[in-house]
DNA sequence: CACTTGACCTGTCCGC
DNA sequence: TGCGGACAGGTCAAGT
């Protein structure tokens, strides 16, 4: 089965949390099946017998973490990585015309509405077209609802994970408590992310933005697009950044997300053909990723990809100075 | 101390 | 067609 990945940071999990927002709040878990202990590791019987009666209350979301809130003072907070999925499914089982597999004409799906969220939260799920019967080999973890409806976490490469924590702990939490400012944070300004850059440091601008403890929720891509935006050389050493080149990233940062958020955030297509699925930032608004030898938008040089900080980086030379 | 690299995983793509 | 290897990216531990 192919299908196409959501690429998680920011946009793409406020994306998955205003689905299930709109999909599972109020509904009270009935059973919980851990398919594969390292993407729950703390789960046993116990947390079973907490989760099992609980409704879901809210989700929120700090940086690339997923919380969902229970109405029994608990929440599962959840990092998807790179792979994570979070999908919901109001019944079991696929569609009848699905059992052959992906046929082209698998639209079916989205004809009646609510049996099949996939495309409704994160963009990650599977177009219309490949309607996949879950669990399938990647799930990892299923929550059963009282109403026979399900939440399907599926994870191809196991980094992702879930925690089970009392929601006053959560402040107190090792990995929220390192994270950097929220950009999409009402008070979040461009002199919030000064005070947050180490602004003697000699690294590369890049390396610093994929920093969660710098600001929180960018990842490979806003990374580039945000560089892109502000005209900054990704290789470029923070110390060598001046007020106006903090203030244009900082703004640039805000728009990318924003945009993304707009369209459903990213989705790497190169698997399949688009048929309707949501994520279409890639598609619509992206510069630079996934662009190399592509001409730059604003200059016409070709978009060149080179690795900074150990990652692919996507940028135009031209222009990024 | 500042910074970089490798490990964790699995599936896909590319070249032979 | 099949196989091996490079590659993808978020985070943290280990290395320089």
């Amino acid at each position: 089965m192919r299908y196409t990945f959501m690429m998680p940071e920011l946009p793409e999990v406020e994306t998955i949390r205003r689905g299930l927002n709109a999909a599972i709040i109020n509904k009270q878990i009935a059973d919980v099946q851990v398919l594969v202990q390292r993407s729950f590791p703390t789960f046993n019987a116990a947390i079973k017998e907490s989760l099992i009666g609980s409704k879901i209350h809210d989700i929120k979301r700090q940086g690339k973490l997923l919380i969902i809130c229970l109405n029994n003072k608990h929440c599962l907070a959840i990092h998807l990585r790179m792979t994570g999925q979070l999908v919901f499914r109001a019944t079991s089982g696929t569609k009848p015309n699905d059992a052959n597999g992906k046929s082209e004409s698998g639209n079916t799906d989205n004809s009646d509405g609510n049996d099949c969220c996939d495309n409704s939260f994160g963009g990650g799920y599977p177009s219309a077209s490949l309607v996949r019967q879950l669990p399938d080999k990647s799930t990892r973890v299923i929550f059963d609802f009282l109403d026979k409806s399900h939440l399907f976490f599926n994870d191809q490469r196991k980094f992702g994970y879930l925690k089970y924590m009392l929601i006053s702990d959560l402040a107190s939490d090792e990995f929220i408590r390192r994270l950097g400012p929220e950009p999409l944070d009402d008070n979040f300004t461009w002199e919030t992310f000064r005070d947050s850059l180490p602004l003697a440091s000699k690294r590369p601008i890049k390396a610093v933005l994929l920093d969660q403890s710098v600001i929180a929720g960018v990842g490979n891509i806003y990374a580039d697009e945000s560089l892109f935006a502000a005209g900054i050389n990704p290789a470029r050493a923070v110390a060598l950044l001046n007020k106006k080149d903090i203030k244009r990233l900082a703004e640039s940062i805000v728009c990318c997300m924003r945009q993304s958020i707009a369209d459903g955030g990213s989705t790497m297509r190169n698997y399949v053909d688009g048929l309707g699925q949501r994520g279409e930032y890639l598609d619509l608004h992206a510069q630079v990723f996934n662009r190399a030898g592509s001409p730059c938008a604003r200059c016409g040089r070709a978009i060149e990809k080179t690795r900074v900080a150990g990652r692919g980086t996507h940028w135009c030379p031209n222009c990024q100075r």
